[in-house]
DNA sequence: TCGACGGAGGAGGGAG
DNA sequence: CTCCCTCCTC
DNA sequence: GTCGA
């Protein structure tokens, strides 16, 4: 869902405190209306400190970075970044593959014992992953996602989220939240798996066990988020998955038909019923946005999150959650002028 | 000078 | 088996 | 790396 720099609360593409840290920079650098002419001006930018002055200073002097110079010379650095590109790879798994040998795609493809399936599946599709998903196809995914999950169940309620709500002409991949009336935040269904039949013990039991008896031994959340999935994946919609809990599944999709030849990112997560508007409102983003709106809530003394909106007590303790019937709902509680989707692209 | 910086779901593997 | 840790994603 | 306590 990715689509610009800014989307959901998400900008964190990459590594540790040095990314987010010049990354604001680097956005703060690129929003100032005037043409910076020292270290000294840049550093009173917030997040602009002493290095980062610096390192203006000996731009503006030499015309690069020695640092820079070093990194880009730097084999390891170039090969993690190259590895980084696969799904399930991160710098602990890059660093352990160069010091097995690895270091390109290529080689990566004839070592394919060294991966999970999650990394399998993101080698395969690494280069269909880091293309855009065009609008038009976005809503195509949508139609065909919102027509399958009410064909299954009519009660669910579905809201493709991130960029593409926002009205964006591309995105990196589709992010749908569902949610359903049997599944609330109250619920005496907190994640912990019950035994399904409480009588039967022992060796009895170790068939039951087995690893694809999805739906059995569930809680009402996996069962929910199960159906949606195994009905997806039942017209061939939903190609592949790269994890699935109770609450979250992130795997790989195709639409039929011969134009859609690219297989797309899709997660879909299972919401309580009673967080439902909160949800989608804070995975619409953008996250400026959603900071912009946190910021307001507090002022207003209430606290927002994914969760909830909740009034602050005097001590700054939250209460309970205020009800909420529809994402505009929020707005007016919190005594913000409601702006659609599209006019949160800050 | 020192801690926080967003944080939770899921995979996978080790300890008990 | 559960618990807990690291890694990864978003 | 930067900010604020």
């Amino acid at each position: 869902m990715c689509a610009d720099s800014s989307s959901t609360p998400s900008t964190f593409s990459s590594d540790s405190k040095f990314s987010s840290t010049s990354r604001k920079a680097a956005s703060v650098l690129s929003h100032h209306p005037e043409r910076i002419t020292s270290g000294e001006q840049a550093r009173q930018l917030a997040g602009i400190g002493r290095k980062i002055a610096d390192k203006i200073d000996e731009f503006l002097q030499t015309g690069h970075l020695r640092k820079l110079d070093k990194i880009r010379a730097s084999d390891v650095a170039v090969a993690t970044a190259e590895l980084s590109r696969v799904s399930g790879i991160g710098p602990a798994k890059a660093r352990q593959l160069i010091d097995g040998g690895v270091r390109t795609l290529e080689e990566l493809r004839a070592r394919p014992e060294l991966l999970n399936r999650h990394q399998t599946l993101g080698l395969r599709y690494v280069t269909e992953f880091e293309s855009r998903i065009p609008r038009q196809e976005a809503a195509a995914i949508e139609r065909h996602v919102l027509h399958r999950v009410a064909e299954l169940d009519g009660r669910y309620r579905a809201t493709v989220c991130g960029s593409y709500r926002r009205g964006a002409e591309s995105s990196g991949d589709v992010d749908l939240l569902i949610t359903h009336p049997d599944y609330t935040s109250d619920g005496a269904e907190t994640g912990r798996r019950r035994t399904v039949d409480g009588a039967e013990t022992g060796r009895g039991r170790s068939a039951a066990g087995s690893a694809t008896a999805r739906g059995s031994g569930r809680s009402a959340g996996g069962r929910l988020l199960g159906a949606v999935v195994d009905h997806l994946s039942q017209d061939g919609f939903v190609t592949d998955t790269l994890s699935q809990g109770d609450s979250k599944f992130m795997g790989v999709c195709r639409l039929p038909g011969a134009q859609y030849t690219t297989h797309r990112r899709l997660d879909i997560r299972l919401v309580p019923h009673d967080q439902y508007h909160c949800a989608v409102l804070y995975f619409t983003g953008s996250d400026e946005f959603n900071r912009q709106m946190r910021a307001h809530a507090l002022e207003q003394g209430f606290t927002l999150n994914e969760y909830g909106l909740r009034p602050l007590g005097t001590t700054g303790v939250a209460g309970e959650p205020v009800p909420v019937g529809s994402e505009r709902e929020v707005f007016e509680y919190l005594q913000y002028p409601y702006r659609p989707p599209e006019q949160r692209n800050l």
